[in-house]
RNA sequence: GGAGCGUUGGUCAAGGGGUUAAGACGCCUCCCUUUCACGGAGGAAUCACGGGUUCGAUUCCCGUACGCUCUACCA
């Protein structure tokens, strides 16, 4: 069996890959991958005015982010090259023409300004069968008049013809049955007046020609999928068109409606997989920026709107592979939620080995480790990585043991502070100077010998030495900590807290 | 307005004629931890409504309500 799934999206200013979109091209990956088929990226820029150069390589970067990379590259060539529809242009007019030849399509001269007036006139206005013998169309002109209009260069488009009442319909991989009246659909545009197709015609003529055999999208495709039945009807035959799978919106948190990049920016966490630049230049920020794991990411996309029906939640992408099925897609709508997100994350962090976690928690702390060597490293990642959700949160929990804590809280332990503290601080770092050893526990020993001479309680002591070391209440075990940054360290951390102490 | 699609706790959801209606996130309580987390044990909270069919409906059927998507020479 070789199975080609679609993957479409369109590069746009205002677009860029977002939640939805990532899940579309995950949910294709992964079906194709399981039949054994083949995963292909077509690039969607028919409207050239809202092509932004640089948007195609955001997409693949994405992409290659999430493990989700073509076996075709879109960019360099393949079998079925090219894949923006910008450089496909030719090829669409010519099924149009057909169209209207076989009397399926017309063409149609009415001017932006014509159909503004008619819309104003008329609530709801539609191009439709109903109201096109009113318009100024090859439908309404004799031949002639048509043939000079063409020949004179007038400005036109390619409508669908819609039969009246005619039932279309069709078998959707998630839905099952669908069926729509055509004499309720319009006759809609296929190919504008400056020659690029519309998607509808460049959904239908392009996954002819790929050869796609399931094509995947967005419920919000659903309305028009009737128009995209009767153009395989009309030029490639029904038995051939692909197998539809309509995939259920994800919702935004608050509220209802489809989840839009403002609802990121309001609500305060991302919307795409990687940071997005607009053409005015604002960025939104992509859930890589934000500290997630690509496996994450991709784990938390999948159980928007699948469920394998076990109580397993945490996937590899070769486990979704392996358990993903097309009927337990849900048909309704799923809420993001960006606490369940993190929570894949903080999973994620945990399941990752050391070493896979060091060269990216090092890319997040950045200057401050470039003088420390990665066993020390590493072991500061194994005290710290329960307590991370996302990798961002390293800078917080790991950042006292590379330097100085950027500041020190001494809120919190100056209203206790008195004479016999200071003096048993003054005595420990005398003791530690003179140990030689230097564990966790060797520390924790030395701490409560002294705090037993001095007639303290050690929990008075702990929270005053964390805030020394660590700069506030969070972190590891305190000793832990002073163990790794080094005896001198930890003198030296002591004696600038007693100074501010003073 | 029209068409299509949908509706199980706050959220993601399993289930599918008879169940104490799983599980996860979040929230709350307790335990662990002389910090904060992690972890562990508990807890509150759900089948949109109305009619059928049935001995019995959350589950099947029909309505209603509500929501969403589409209704562009955007995708």
């Amino acid at each position: 069996m070789n199975k080609k799934v679609r993957v479409r999206f369109a590069p746009s200013p205002t677009g860029g890959l977002h939640l939805g979109g990532v899940r579309t091209v995950l949910f294709n990956y992964l079906f194709a991958k399981q039949n054994g088929g083949d995963f292909i990226v077509r690039i969607e820029d028919t409207d050239q005015t809202r092509f932004v150069e640089g948007a195609e390589k955001y997409i693949f970067d994405t992409l290659q982010w999430c493990g989700l990379v073509p076996d075709e590259s879109p960019v360099h060539g393949g079998p079925h090259a090219p894949y923006r529809q910008s450089e496909r242009k030719e090829s669409y007019r010519k099924y149009a023409e057909q169209l209207v030849k076989d009397g399926y399509a017309y063409y149609a001269f009415d001017t932006a300004e014509e159909l503004d007036i008619k819309r104003k006139e008329i609530s709801n206005f539609q191009y439709s069968q109903h109201t096109r013998d009113g318009m100024n169309n090859s439908l309404t002109l004799t031949e002639a008049e048509t043939e000079k209009k063409l020949a004179d260069g007038n400005p036109h488009v390619i409508r669908i013809n819609m039969p009246e009442n005619v039932d279309v319909h069709f078998n959707d991989m998630i839905r099952g049955e669908v069926s729509f009246n055509s004499s309720l659909v319009d006759d809609k545009v296929l190919l504008k007046a400056d020659g690029m197709p519309t998607y509808h015609l460049a959904v239908v003529v392009d996954d002819y020609l790929m050869q796609i055999t399931h094509a995947f999208r967005g419920e919000e495709w659903l309305p028009s999928s009737p128009v995209h039945i009767l153009l395989w009807q009309y030029l490639f035959g029904i038995d051939n068109m692909p197998a539809w799978a309509h995939l259920p919106l994800i919702l935004k948190p608050d509220g209802n409606g489809k989840l839009s990049k403002r609802d990121g920016d309001r609500l305060g966490f991302p919307v795409f997989a990687m940071d997005w630049t607009n053409v005015d230049g604002s960025i939104n920020s992509g859930f890589k920026e934000r500290g997630f794991l690509p496996e994450a990411f991709v784990n938390m996309l999948a159980m928007l709107g699948w469920n394998p029906g076990t109580e397993q939640e945490l996937f590899t992408l070769e486990e979704l592979i392996e358990k993903f099925s097309i009927d337990r897609v849900h048909k309704g709508g799923a809420k993001f939620d960006f606490e369940k997100a993190k929570w894949f994350n903080g999973e994620w962090i945990k399941r990752y080995k050391i070493e896979g976690l060091r060269s990216r928690v090092k890319e997040v702390l950045g200057d401050i480790v470039a003088n420390y060597d990665d066993a020390f490293i590493d072991k500061v990642i194994e005290l710290t990585k329960d307590r991370c959700t996302l990798l961002n949160d390293f800078i917080q929990q790991s950042s006292f043991f590379f330097q100085l804590p950027e500041t020190i809280e001494i809120a919190s332990i100056q209203p206790k502070w008195d004479e016999k503290k200071n003096l048993f601080f003054i005595e420990a770092i005398r003791m530690f100077q003179q140990s030689i050893l230097w564990e966790a526990t060797d520390v924790e020993a030395f701490f409560k010998e002294l705090a037993a001479v001095n007639e303290l309680k050690p929990g008075e002591l702990m929270l005053p030495f964390r805030i020394m070391l660590v700069g506030g209440k969070f972190g590891p075990g305190v000793f832990e900590i002073a163990e790794l940054i080094g005896k001198k360290e930890t003198v030296k951390r002591i004696e600038y807290t007693l100074a501010l102490l003073k």
